[in-house]
This record gives structure tokens, C-alpha cells and sequence, in this order.
DNA sequence: CTGTAATCTTTATGA
DNA sequence: TCATAAAGATTACAG
């Protein structure tokens, strides 16, 4: 399943600079030039990039040309991408504009419009970012959004509580009490399983009954929550799978 | 929402700066100051802002620190967005940091997590982009969001493989697999239960026997480590159940 | 996050 | 069948 592939990606004509850096990128990522309309940068059907110079933003801005693009953009992709470059002190000093209309238009293109928007020191690093999305969307196979990664050098107590560290609503201090209690994650697992929420006479749940109970910090709320991550069965159809012991 | 002409946010006790600076915009908005788990600043219930200097930035990359509270702010508001302070050079150079290792964090968190990323000069800065949205959420009539990606948060699946992670030697790929195969974390502990190192005539461990032999990927050294943290089991008991014909 | 080193499983091969 | 070597895949670690 691991194709070794580089990624390609489309460059309007008018980046020169953009397309000289890439010309020395042969080894990692490819590009074809085109005459694009809506875009600078073209990495899939549904990813493209706008890039804006520091200067330019600004001047676009005033005259309301970027936010017709970023929103023909947005039309055209999915996923437009605006790739904000060289906005630095300078740039803030010598424009003729007021600081509360800059950044009102960043938060507004960035949060209202939704358009994601990254900051790059220079050309080159616009590329590289470019090259590290184009790989992402061709390349790399859809990672988790999140991993974990354990601390090194940890016992085994440690460890089984880093387990448990996984479960919702479960920071450290848990998960120790956890371990503390019942020794070992499979046992803490087996008493989630044999603790139940009660129900008051209208429905509503009123506490928990079993091993849980026992430790102080857990309620109905974190069992219902886990029980079905753990044993992906709702609260209700509990008595269904009773293992005996 | 109510209609107010000075909009009011809620701030973290340990963002002293901030605080400082809204003492002095008493005039143009106001702020309350609260011990804050999930966020840096509450703008609405729905908007919150995670404030971090480069520096820290860079750093709470590599622990994987950035993540889990980006993650944590997002499960928490439908609108997070981070303010990204003062990433200038001097952060690129000074940190031992690769720019791709950077700017892949950006792309990640920007386009592939979804969350509004802000770049600021300094505090002040970070303190005119809030006043910037909490006017407009607040005050301004709201122009509704244009279209926003869908929040993604973890999902039922994911979070078992998450939970799954915990374990030794088992990244995100094989955690995958565990839940595909066998549906929940404790039906995953089961099949590490009842699966079996096979030893040779001569006393060494050969290969396994069970319902995880059913996926690749896993050996018995898998299962040595792991039952031993999970059962709490010595592997010396487990070859003396070992039955050899 | 990225890139590299270390580790494990699996396949191949010979005793 | 067992033991060893090499290849392929994944995780662990450092920056």
C-alpha cells in the first residue's frame, strides 16, 4: 500500500518565483505550468492556494480585489488555502492603514470566511508549504488526527495507567486511582462493565451501583460515556452481553 | 444574543499580559478574569481563543501539547481559533526546530484541522484581534458564518484506537487494525487473553496461537509485553499452561 | 510536526 | 521442523 509517489501540483504562469524554487524541487515534488484563473496554486480538485505578498495583501484589501478572489476561490474549491507571505513589520509601518482594519480583515477571512490562512516568512517557504499540503493530500494515507505518545522510561504501574489515560473524561489522576484500585487495566475495564447507572422512577439517572462506586470522581455520566467507547453497547442493553466471571 | 455597545470577555488567570493591556481598554471593551481549563479567552459560548507564543509554540509542538488542548478547545466550542504571537525569525532560528516540522504544524492545524490560525506582532496585537471579533460577535448584527468545515472531533472508532495506543508497540496503524477486527477495547483485550504464545521443542517462543494471529503484524513478543501490563501476568505462567501436544 | 534510528514480524533459506 | 538472515513494516525517539 506504500507507493513510493512524489506530488504534483499545477502553477499559474504568473508565480516566477514560485516556479523557479520548484524547478529545483524535482527531487521531492513536480509541477506542471498553467494559465490558471481562480488560483495560484492547484494541489488536487478540491485544494488550491492563493499567495499574497505582504504588500499586496494590503493594497488588495483596500481596493476589495482579495475578497472577490477569496471568494471565487471558495466557489471553485473546497479547500482554497491562502498562503499569507511576508507579512512583517515593515509591511505593517509603511502601508497607510489602520491596524484595526488589517486584522479585521485577517480574523474575518480566517474565522468568518473559513478560509484556511498561513503565515510565511518568504517565497520559499511558501513552496515548502505547498510541498508539505501537495504530500499530505497525495502521498501520506489519511493519518489519525490525533496519536498519543508515551513518556519515556515508564514501569509497568505507569503504563497501565497511560492506558487508561486513553478513556474520556480520564487525565492521570484517574487513571492512577484506577490502577490503584483494581491493579490492572483489564480489571478496570471489567468493573466499568459491572457498574450500572440507576434510574430514578421517571427515567433520569440518578447515581451508579458497583465497583465504581467505590472511588471517589466517577459518576453516570463518565459510565455512559466510556461503557460505549469500551463495549460499544448503549447503557440500556447492558444485561444482553452479562459475562459470567 | 443580546445587543450591547461594549462587548466583554473572559480571560485566564495565568495571561497576565493580556490582562494588563484590557485593563487599559476599559473604554472599547471589558473582561472579567477566570480560571479557564479549555481556553485562554471566552468570547462567546461558541467562541474561544487559545493564545501562543512562538516560542512556546514551537515547543508545545514537539511534546504534543499544542494538540491536545487545540483538540480539547475544539470538542469544547464550535468556533476555537488560535492566535499565533510573534512567530518571527528569531523563533525559526533559535529553536531546534526543521521548517518542515513548522510549517507542516501550520498546514495541520490550519487546513487539516480546521481551526482559524491568526498571526499577531506582539500582545497588543493579540489583544486588538480580540477586541476585533468579540465586537463583532457581540455588538454587530452577525453575519452568519460563510460555511465552516464540520468540527472534527474524534469519533466513537477513533477513540478506541486512541484508547489502544496506549499499549505497547502499538502505533496508530496497528490500533486500526485491533478495532476493525475485533470492534471495542475490551473485545480487543479479550482476543489478547486468549491468544497464546507457541513455544518450540527446544523452549523458545516460536509464534502465537489465537484470534490475534488472525491479523499481521503481531508476534509474540507483542504479546508478552502487553499481557503482562494488562493481566499483570508473568510470561514464566503463561509457559507453564503451555500444553505441547 | 518531521525525519531517522530501533524494533518487531514475516518470508526466505539452509541445516 | 528448527534456526538464522534478510526484507518489509511500524513504532519509538530526537530535534
Amino acid at each position: 500500500m506504500s507507493k513510493k509517489l512524489i506530488p504534483h501540483v499545477i502553477i499559474d504562469v504568473r508565480e516566477k518565483k514560485l516556479i523557479e524554487i520548484f524547478k529545483r524541487k524535482k527531487e521531492s515534488i513536480t509541477h506542471e505550468v498553467k494559465q490558471l484563473d481562480v488560483a495560484d496554486v492547484v494541489i488536487t480538485n478540491e485544494v488550491a492556494c492563493e499567495r499574497k505578498e505582504g504588500f499586496d495583501f494590503i493594497a488588495s484589501i483596500m481596493d476589495n480585489r482579495l475578497f472577490e478572489q477569496l471568494l471565487r476561490l471558495k466557489e471553485t474549491y473546497t479547500t482554497p488555502i491562502l498562503l499569507l507571505e511576508g507579512l512583517n513589520q515593515e509591511v505593517f509601518e509603511t502601508m497607510g492603514m489602520s491596524l484595526s482594519s488589517i486584522y479585521g480583515a485577517l480574523s474575518f477571512i480566517s474565522y468568518k470566511l473559513g478560509i484556511p490562512l498561513i503565515p510565511t516568512r518568504h517565497v520559499q517557504d511558501t513552496a515548502l508549504v505547498i510541498e508539505r499540503i501537495a504530500y499530505r493530500e497525495q502521498v501520506k494515507d489519511n493519518a489519525p488526527i490525533l496519536s498519543r505518545k508515551a513518556p519515556k522510561g515508564m514501569n509497568d504501574n505507569e503504563r497501565r495507567a497511560y492506558i487508561l489515560e486513553g478513556l474520556i473524561d480520564t487525565g492521570p489522576k484517574k487513571a492512577q486511582l484506577l490502577i490503584k484500585k483494581f491493579k490492572t487495566p483489564y480489571n478496570v475495564m471489567r468493573a466499568i462493565k459491572n457498574t450500572r447507572i440507576i434510574y430514578t422512577k421517571t427515567g433520569k439517572p440518578k447515581g451508579i451501583e458497583g465497583p465504581l462506586k467505590e472511588i471517589p470522581g466517577f459518576g453516570w455520566k463518565y459510565l455512559q460515556k466510556n461503557k460505549k467507547i469500551l463495549f460499544g453497547m448503549e447503557n440500556n442493553a447492558q444485561k444482553k452481553i452479562d459475562d459470567h466471571w
